[in-house]
DNA sequence: GCTGTGACGTCAT
DNA sequence: AATGACGCCACAG
């Protein structure tokens, strides 16, 4: 047992609480867990939670709101395919409105 | 077991 | 402002 949690599941645990209809980036999850610098590891992150089924992948794209990581998702367009099931509007992969629709851990959760 | 790579972002120049 | 280099560290080869 580590002393504290697995990064893995530091992330998951935020990832969790983006509400349906909005969506976060890897750095804001990062920098929220104070690895400002690990943004990548989010991106692992995503990747290894496929199995997880609660865990809203699909609600974290990139810091300008481009959806780079659609192409680990099955299928061509799902990962654009469930943000707009949410009422979120992709455009050529960017979130339209992005601002209005991001999710901002240290607003919605509190300065840590 | 070392090296390259990566769902990114920040820092230095 | 724009571009390039580096950091983070897990995983594949």
């Amino acid at each position: 047992m580590g002393t504290s949690e697995n990064f893995f599941e530091k992330v998951y645990k935020v990832a969790k609480q983006i509400p349906y209809g909005r969506v976060t980036s890897y750095g804001a999850i990062a920098k929220y867990l104070g690895a400002a610098r690990s943004a990548r590891m989010v991106g692992w992150a995503m990747n290894a939670s496929h199995n997880n089924d609660e865990i809203p992948a699909h609600r974290v794209v990139n810091r300008k709101g481009l959806l780079t990581g659609k192409l680990h998702f099955d299928g061509t367009n799902l990962m654009q395919q469930l943000l707009e099931s949410e009422g979120i509007t992709v455009n050529d992969n960017q979130i339209q409105n992005f601002e209005t629709v991001f999710w901002d851990p240290f607003k919605e959760l509190g300065i840590q």
